[in-house]
DNA sequence: CATAATTAATCAATCGTTTGATTAAATGGA
DNA sequence: TCCATTTAATCAAACGATTGATTAATTATG
C-alpha cells in the first residue's frame, strides 16, 4: 500500500535497520521514472499509456499506482526529477554567468568570453546530451502546454536562469537588468537557443542532416553564437561572419 | 457513408440539380474542421476526444466519420486546411520578399526595409491574430513532434517561406543562398520569431504581462527586428538600440 | 420520392485504476 | 540455528469508464 508522501512507499516507521522486504523498490521506481520521461517527451501525456509505459519500464501496470499514486502522479514526479536532474547543470551555470559578469565590469572581451561559454554549453546541453535532450523536450511541452507543474519549473529553472543571463544582457547594453527590454532580450537569447531544439526535425530537414551530429551541432552553436553576440553588440570584428559592416 | 475522397461526403453522381437532401452539410463540415483544429492545438491529438470535439463543434459524432473517415482523416484535413488558409498570407509575402530583395541588390536600406516587413508581418501573425495563432500552434506541434502530415506541410509552408527568407540573408550577408551557414541563419532568423509564439507562456510570465496585448506585440517586434537586423549587420546606427559598439 | 444530413444506440478495444494474492527479503524470539 | 512473523515488492485479473468507430433509423429538403 503507497505511504501518504507521495513519493515513496510506507518506509518511515521503522528506525533500526530501515530495510525490510524486497530490495528491488528503488530501482524499479527509478526505472518507471526513467522511462516515463523519455516517453512523455516524445509523445505527450495522454500519447502514452499505462499499460505501454510499465511494458517498456518492465514493471506491473500497478507498480505505478504503488510508487507515484496513479499517471498524474507520476507526471508531476518526472517534473521534479527532471529539476533534481539539472540541478547540477544550471545552478553552476548560472552562478557562473553573474560571478563572471560581475568581475567582467564593462570589459566587453570578458562579456564575450561568457556569452560564447554560455551559448555553447546551453546548446550543447539541449541538442546534444541523450538524457538532457528529453528533458528539454519536456520542458518545451509545458512551455507550450502547461500543466500543473509549470509553476514550479518556472521558479526552479526558468527565472534563476533567466535572471542570470538578464544580467548578461544588461551589462552588455548597459541598460538596467529590470527593463522590459532587457527581458526581452533575455528571452531572445534564450529562445534562439531552444528554438533548434524545438524545431530540430525542421532544421535537420533544412540543412539535409540525418539528425545532430557532434559537427552539426557545432555548426549550430557557431551560427548562434554570432547572433548573439551581434545583438548583443560584443560582435568581434576581423571574424569572416554575418554581423557588422561597419 | 462517406464519400471515397476523403474530404466530403458523396455529392458527385447527380448531375440534374446537383442539391438534394439537407444544404447544411457544408456549413459543419466547415465548424467541425475549425473547431478540431483549435483543440488540436491547444491539447494535441490525444487529448481531444471525438465526442467532446463533437459536441464543441454542435454536431453528432458520426459526422466525423461522415465527412472525414473518422479522427485521423479528421486531423490531416485540419492540416489540408491549415495549408489552404494561410495561403493568401504566406505567399505573397515570400513572394515579396523575394522581389524585394531581387530590386534591392545591395542597397543595405532596402534590405533593412524588407527585415523590418518580414519580422513585423511574421510576429503579428503569430502572436496576434485569433485564428493564425492556433494555426501557428499547430505547426509547431508537428515540428516538435511530427506526423504524416509533417512533409506536406513542410513542403508547402516551411521550404517555400524559408527558402525566400534564405535569399534575404544570402543578399545581406554577401552568401550564396545555398550554403549551410547561409540555411542556418535563416532558421535562426525564422525561429526566433516562432520562439515567441512557442514559449508565449514563458515569455508573458517573465514579463509579468496577462498576455500579448497590442502594446506587447510592438515591443516583441521591436526586439526581435534589432536582433534579426544586427545579425544581419543591417543594424541602424545612431539609434538607441543593443547592437552596434562601432 | 430521392437523397443528403443528422440522430441515438451500440460495437469492440483500450483507458487508468484497484484488488487480493503471492513472492522475497529482513526481523526477532527460541 | 531454526522458524514463524513482518514488511516491501510484484503479479495477474478485473473494475468501470471512455475511447474511436459503426450501425440502422429518422429528419429535412429539393
Amino acid at each position: 500500500m503507497p505511504s501518504d508522501t507521495a513519493t515513496a512507499p510506507n518506509k518511515r516507521k521503522r528506525n533500526r535497520k530501515d530495510k525490510v522486504g524486497r530490495p528491488s523498490g528503488e530501482a524499479s521506481r527509478a526505472r518507471i521514472l526513467n522511462t516515463a520521461g523519455q516517453l512523455f517527451a516524445e509523445r505527450g501525456y495522454n500519447g502514452v499509456s499505462t499499460r505501454e509505459l510499465a511494458k517498456a519500464a518492465n514493471v506491473n501496470v500497478s507498480a505505478i499506482g504503488y510508487y507515484f499514486r496513479g499517471k498524474k502522479g507520476l507526471y508531476r514526479a518526472v517534473l521534479q526529477q527532471l529539476i533534481e536532474d539539472t540541478e547540477p547543470i544550471f545552478e553552476p551555470a548560472a552562478a557562473r554567468i553573474k560571478a563572471g559578469v560581475a568581475a567582467a565590469g564593462s570589459d566587453r572581451e570578458a562579456l564575450t568570453a561568457i556569452t560564447r561559454d554560455l551559448i555553447g554549453h546551453l546548446l550543447r546541453a539541449v541538442l546534444g546530451d541523450a538524457r538532457m535532450r528529453w528533458q528539454m523536450g519536456l520542458m518545451l511541452r509545458e512551455f507550450h502546454q502547461p500543466s500543473d507543474g509549470f509553476a514550479i519549473l518556472l521558479e526552479h529553472r526558468v527565472h534563476p536562469m533567466h535572471d542570470a543571463v538578464a544580467e548578461l544582457v544588461a551589462a552588455a547594453t548597459g541598460r538596467p537588468a529590470g527593463t522590459p527590454e532587457t527581458l526581452l532580450l533575455t528571452c531572445a537569447v534564450i529562445g534562439q537557443c531552444m528554438a533548434f531544439g524545438a524545431a530540430r526535425n525542421l532544421v535537420c530537414a533544412r540543412l539535409d542532416w540525418p539528425d545532430y551530429t557532434e559537427a552539426a551541432i557545432d555548426q549550430v552553436i557557431e551560427t548562434v553564437t554570432r547572433v548573439v553576440l551581434s545583438a548583443l553588440g560584443l560582435a568581434e570584428r576581423g571574424v569572416p561572419g554575418s554581423a557588422g559592416s561597419c
